[in-house]
Parts: structure tokens; sequence; C-alpha cells
DNA sequence: ATCAAAGTTATCAACTATGATAACTTCTAG
DNA sequence: CTAGAAGTTATCATAGTTGATAACTTTGAT
């Protein structure tokens, strides 16, 4: 193994508790994630399709898809990424649990 | 009347067509604008002490829950507004009409 | 009508997301 | 194994959001 790998990496630090309640803080930029990929992959298009409707670039398109917790995207940017893949976005709003 | 208000800007335009059909376009932020309020309303707070919370000013609160077409906020910075009312938030996709 | 509280607007500095480019890694078909 | 496609990462310039301040308007209570 010559470099830890970023699912390696997640594998352990999940297996502490300290280090996944630290996660679920950062759950709902990772579930924003999970959900631009998988609306991108099923809409049958790559970064590089998406970078081009919204005239950009696929390194762009990737950085926004990888937004982390230090990295936060505009509202407007996520709407037109979903607009590009045939979606609508609204914000839901929940009572806090905690 | 000295000065056309807001509110009397509004009435006149969205009787014209076209500039409802404009208006439409932008509905989603208004649609932000109009929760945020609500919700903070509910929560019995005003600007200034949402500001206090998020260690900011009033103004850019009111510059927040007046965002227009224009001016879009970061996705943290609506997070953080909505925790300081006592909510999470979630983004919904739902399939584009038109 | 008056006063204070609440909300708005304008402005500028500081900070941060985005665009573009390039080099890199990962994945997959052949 | 290999080449090309797809995705990632780093960097810098640019554009745009946010913070702070101050002056202003609106609202509500008396």
């Amino acid at each position: 193994m010559s470099r830890p790998t970023l699912k390696e990496f997640k594998k352990k630090a999940l297996s502490k508790k300290a280090v996944n309640d630290e996660y679920q803080s950062l759950a709902p930029a990772y579930a924003l994630r999970k959900k631009l990929i998988a609306l991108r992959q099923q809409a049958g298009l790559t970064q590089e399709q998406i970078a081009e409707v919204l005239h950009t670039k696929k390194s762009n398109i990737s950085r926004l898809e990888n937004a982390n917790s230090v990295n936060s995207p505009k509202l407007s940017t996520i709407e037109q990424y979903a607009n590009a893949v045939g979606y609508d976005i609204e914000i839901k709003f929940t009572p806090k649990r905690n």
C-alpha cells in the first residue's frame, strides 16, 4: 500500500466515535454531493458535458460535486447544475434535531 | 403619494403579463425569502437577534432575507440562518417542468 | 404626532467561490 | 498491458458574497 486512499481513510475514521460525530456535521454537504452525482449519472452525462452546458470547465464541475465543508457553493451554482441535469431545486427546512 | 413604494410597484408590475412572466423566473428566490422571514417571525426573533447569534450585523441579515436574483447567497449562509431559527436545511430536487 | 424599535439601503473592505488552465490519477474498453 | 475517456487536484485571476458602518425609512405603541 503505497498511499492511503480516501476510501480507506473514511473506513478507518468512521470506526472511531469522535470522528464519526464530526463527520455527521459534514453530512449535509456529503449528502448534496451524493445527490448531485447520482442525478448526473442518471441523466447519463459526464462532467465535461455538464460543463459545456453551463459554459464552464469540467474541473469546476468536479470541484462542485466534491464540495466539502470549507467550500460552500452559491445557491445559484447548485441551481444551474440542477437545471443542467433536468431538475429544479427547493430548499426544505426541517426542525433541528439537537 | 410622494414616492412609489415597493408594494405599489409590485402590484402594478404584476398586472402586466410580460412582467409577471419575468417575475416567475425569480420565484425561487422569492419563495426562499418568504420562507426565511416566516421562520424567523415564527421563532419570535428580530433580525438583530439573529445577527447576534451569527456574529454579524442586522443589515446583513436584511440583505440575506431580501436576496434577489442577482445576489445569490452561499449555501452555508442559508444553513447558518436556518440553524439560528432552529432548522436544518435540505436541498430537494424535483424534475424540471419545462 | 412623537419616539423608539425594527428593517432597509448604500458603500467599501475582506474574504471566498468560480473560471480557466494544466498536470495528474482512475477507470474502462480493447 | 495500453490508450483514451473521465474525473481529480492545484493554482491564479476574477467576480461576487459577506462583514461592518452609517444614514435612512417603516412600523408600532402611547
